[in-house]
DNA sequence: ACATAGTACCTTGCACAGCAAGGTACCTTG
DNA sequence: CAAGGTACCTTGCTGTGCAAGGTACTATGT
């Protein structure tokens, strides 16, 4: 059971992070490299966007096959070998697609939720 | 087919559509009241968030069976009656509450793109 | 040498909103 | 009384996010 009185908010953002999650995960590998663990952590700090292993790992094989995004595997300081991702120029495409296609999208949404 | 080179937008917007209509709908009904049709048509112009019938009507029905929304029949100038959906108090205080949601996720999101 | 804990990888099955396409009924007009 | 317009609604599919569950490698303590 739930917070019945209204809506749980979880299941609202979890809605919202749809179609976004990936993009994000793309801006950040635009910048440097990172393995999956490494995403995970750096989406829970912006909380809204908090995406689970369960998220992330389907993502990111969707990403590959879709050439969006490189891998490589390299051995860890210390613990098993992480398999670091990079965007590939047709990922930087399609990023820079989706950023206007989101402002679009957020203006659209800001203009309906001002009162 | 479509276009291979990167990513049909069409795909995307839907995507990004998840969870937010609803609430543009809201938004809307929070102002007067309207019917399907009308708002089908209202949704349209803004591009972004054009969403055909297949996806009001069962929205509406959620909505409805939610309790954010009540119905009345009212009988057309011309044409067959149309039911008009207006926002409830329910309703209201659930729109408040996504519109900080909305905030903060678009806030996180803004922060990622930007670079 | 072996158990324990920590890190990192990945899969399975489900839920649910958006959508295209298809279908019914009412009213007006010629 | 047929044809066209308006308005209602349903069906079946798709794709993404998610919780839960599972494997494997490394370091550490005894």
């Amino acid at each position: 059971m739930f917070d019945m009185s209204t809506d749980p908010p979880r299941k609202t953002m979890s809605q919202l992070r749809r179609g976004t999650v990936g993009y994000c995960v793309m801006a950040l590998l635009g910048r440097r490299e990172r393995y999956a663990v490494e995403l995970v952590r750096e989406l829970a700090a912006h909380q809204a966007l908090a995406a689970g292993q369960g998220t992330i790992y389907p993502l990111l094989s969707r990403l590959r096959s879709d050439g969006m995004v490189a891998t490589e595997w390299k051995e860890s300081p210390s613990g098993p070998p992480r398999r670091y991702y990079s965007l590939t120029d047709k990922g930087r495409a399609s990023l820079e697609r989706f950023r206007g296609e989101w402002k679009q999208f957020s203006d659209a949404v800001d203009t309906f939720m001002e009162d």
